[in-house]
DNA sequence: GTTGAGCGTT
């Protein structure tokens, strides 16, 4: 395993980014490094995984030291195969943070984009994670994944819609009639009631035990199948109601 | 366990 990426960008300086697509996705950075290194100086090496199941997405950004190396790079790994695939390779044109980028350069450097004009904006602290998350869902409809691209995606897609009717459902718990009429009581009523159905969430499972083993239709079976076998003696005849051991008395 | 256009890290 290497350290790249387990810091965020170690120094973007002077960098020139590549791009690494159509890379199999069991590829890592341990696999790639060794492959590009030997055209030159990489300083780091990321491979976009994803957040849910942090599996890798299929490409990978090299970041080399001089722009010579990394077109060498460019020129000698586009289109080897890896991982019995072939990979392209190219200069990335977009940069960490949409930053300009000339053949994988970055030109522009959010070194210090703090203050833009006004420092008023108390309630962007507050919707920082709203942000990001709207970021991150609107980074992918910017780009057009809602076109059909893949099933992969399509699957991703389902758990993300899931995801968030199920935090547009919790919210609108929040705005509901009950709680403003201001019946406290509700709310705790309501988590009261959430914790009972965990609770007995197990509770039926256990009930549907009882009916796979019913005590009375268990017996039944059971006298049924020892009854052929109780009732009828080797001669044929029953001796369920008779005297346990006839044949030695008789005898 | 799967898939295959594309541009990025707590």
């Amino acid at each position: 395993m290497s350290h790249f990426g387990r810091s965020g960008p170690p120094d973007i300086t002077d960098t020139y980014s590549l791009l690494i697509l159509n890379i199999s996705f069991r590829t890592t950075a341990d696999d790639l490094f060794p492959l590009f290194d030997k055209y030159g100086k990489v300083v780091d090496i990321f491979i976009p995984k994803d957040r849910r199941t942090g599996d890798s997405r299929g490409f990978a950004f090299v970041r080399y030291k001089y722009s010579d190396e990394a077109q060498k790079a460019v020129d000698r790994l586009d289109g080897r195969e890896v991982d019995g695939r072939e990979i392209t390779v190219q200069f990335a044109k977009y940069g960490p943070n949409a930053e300009r980028i000339d053949r994988g350069r970055i030109i522009e450097k959010s070194h210090s984009p703090r203050v833009r004009g006004r420092s008023r904006s108390p309630r962007r602290s507050s919707r920082y994670r709203d942000d990001y998350r709207d970021t991150y869902r609107g980074d992918y409809r910017d780009r057009g994944y809602r076109r059909s691209r893949s099933r992969s995606r399509d699957r991703y897609d389902r758990y993300r819609g899931r995801d968030r009717g199920h935090r547009y459902r919790s919210r609108s718990r929040s705005y509901s009639p009950d709680y403003d009429r201001g019946r406290g009581r509700s709310r705790y009523d309501d988590e009261r009631w959430s914790r009972s159905r965990s609770i007995e969430s197990p509770g039926p499972r256990r009930s549907l035990s009882p009916p796979l083993t019913t005590p009375t239709r268990d017996k039944s079976p059971a006298s049924r199948s020892a009854s052929p076998k109780r009732s009828l003696s080797p001669n044929g005849r029953p001796l369920d109601s008779r005297s346990p051991s006839p044949g030695p008395a008789e005898e």
